[in-house]
DNA sequence: TTGTACGCGTTATCAT
DNA sequence: ATGATAACGCGTACAA
């Protein structure tokens, strides 16, 4: 059982290469009774072109890589979902590699995008100076667009989400039901981080609420187990301050998520000691206890809008002269029990 | 800035192509000399093999597919993680294609896989006999080895979980707490639900406890909201029998962190009225209100599992004679408070 | 309209 | 130990 080649298939129609394969690419120079014929064959022999031969050939893989720093985690995949369905239907298919957060391992994976075998880089880098260097190289090769961490000094297309728009309707909301006293519980991407707390801060000035320094706290911790004991114990000391805070916002989806567990252990009511919301794509969302209210990013959204990018570079001829645009998409906020009981 | 070629690099180092080659791969054939001046002489015009040209002169591409039915939840992005850890690790990569529990769509992801684009195949069928044919075509041309949904007739190594013992657990671990009546929920995948209800009937058989045929309720919406209502009538139906259950076991991953939701919002105890247990693996299961008992899956392991049978057939020279493993991995139970209180 | 010949960048066989 | 050359499967400029 051997394989259906153009020569084979030149062979079995007495017809030459070429001819072939100039009829299967509808060639204007092929008569349609030829063209049909040899369709007609190629079907019968289930003819696949070998896809490596024609890249080799063209340059062209129809490929394009996925950079990221993890995969599980609802905001990861489904921003892949996007990624692959818009790639899909522009006939592009994906490679992902996982830098696991670690620099090192995400200078392999982009070191491996240098040999030819994608036409473009989707790239959601570590920090918002890892492996630029390489970066650059790579963007000399082929397109890259930045996607989600997008503060990141590479001159391209990026795609994310207005950071600071998502913690400044939020905070607005919780002024409406009125808390003033909002804690906020910051991840540990510094770029997002910054941008969601300016939007906090500024929601404060322009509602001329007092920012109270110690209601800024940082969450580091990597492990789940760990990371409940770590806000418990910012819980703790918030709440025994003079003037403690009625409300939580989380800047970073497994805070927010796991946070109400947290509260549910301490047995503290939810909303009406402390109303939570923060940024959060699961569906889960509306089956926790109490539901919750998250700020929602775009995430479908992220990944197409980045293919569709990317591939509208890969096709441009001269990339050099292009205005580059860094795509903000709005957040949207989905109000539940978790703040207005 | 065109691209370091070993043409190329033959050419700077007044050297031949073949030499280069050979001093490149290590060849016992070259000098230590010559091996040693070649390599700096690439180290130092960064010269990368085009991998493309590699493949189609080897016949190996170093990739292997992945055709699966949905790549959000928690479940199949901790396998696609597996996968693409075990991969990266053994020099392959992966590239992903979603069927979105689409027959059609599958066949065509299937079909690209026919193009000598992979070495081989990690397929999870939408169901027990979907494209069968089509993957009966590929595994003539390339290794496949099927995971997750395993109910599949393909004569080859399979990798998934001891289903019906996962549910085996859970009943006799709700048994044990005094709940006898146990109402079991269960999905749309019809080989999956099968052995999970399986073990449900076998515990109940082992403990002389009788299967209630009411108890046993299908759950065949999609949408997160539609799947509430579904749920919501299942239980005001279930509640209102003469012999009410005690519990509810859930055999898919929506379904049990979704049921929680539910029963809140009927304001139903857990687990004093109804404990709650069922498939599930996400970390979330933790910060449920009330935690939530999950019968969890290896997922990495099967990812990883997975992987690692496929690249060994990819290496065998003989596959025809290979004895197919059906391999099925232990589940694991997690108590927490949505049964023990 | 069809066919011939070459090249894409490698690896592998055969000489030297 | 090294070099010339064919081949992988395809596209295409050029010739017929």
């Amino acid at each position: 059982m051997t394989r259906t080649t153009l020569k084979s298939l030149a062979k079995a129609l007495n017809m030459s290469v070429s001819t072939v394969s100039k009829a299967l690419n509808d060639s204007h120079e092929i008569s349609e009774l030829t063209k049909k014929r040899v369709k007609e064959a190629a079907a019968e022999l289930h003819y696949q072109p070998n896809v490596l031969a024609q890249s080799l050939k063209t340059g062209k893989t129809q490929t394009i890589g996925v950079v990221l720093p993890k995969m599980t985690g609802p905001f990861e995949s489904q921003i892949l979902e996007g990624m692959q369905h818009a790639a899909s239907v522009q006939n592009y298919r994906i490679v992902i590699m996982n830098s696991m957060e670690n620099e090192e391992l995400e200078g392999i994976a982009l070191l491996s995008m240098l040999d030819k075998s994608v036409d473009g880089l989707l790239f959601c880098p570590i920090h918002e100076n890892s492996n630029v260097v390489l970066a650059e190289q790579i963007i000399q090769k082929i397109p890259v667009v930045i996607f989600d961490r997008t503060d990141y000094p590479l001159d391209t297309h990026k795609v994310g989400v207005l950071n600071s728009e998502g913690t400044y309707s939020a905070c607005k909301h919780l002024f409406d039901i009125g808390k003033k006293n909002i804690a906020i519980f910051c991840g540990t991407n510094q770029g997002i981080t910054a941008k969601r707390l300016a939007g906090y801060q500024r929601a404060h000035q322009d509602f001329n609420i007092p920012v109270v320094d110690e209601y800024t706290v940082y969450c580091t911790v990597k492990s789940i187990p760990d990371l409940h004991l770590e806000m418990e114990g910012h819980i703790n000391r918030l709440l025994h301050l003079p003037n403690p805070p009625e409300a939580i916002l989380c800047v970073a989806d497994t805070i927010t998520t796991h946070l109400l567990g947290v509260l549910a252990k301490l047995e503290i009511k939810v909303p009406e000691t402390l109303a939570v919301m923060g940024f959060a794509n699961t569906d889960l969302a509306l089956s926790l206890n109490p539901s919750l209210s998250t700020i929602r990013q775009p995430t479908k959204d992220i990944g197409e809008i980045a293919v569709t990018k990317l591939i509208s570079l890969i096709s441009k001829p001269n990339r050099s002269q292009t205005a580059w645009e860094d795509t903000k998409l709005p957040t949207s906020i989905q109000l539940r029990r978790s703040t207005i009981g």
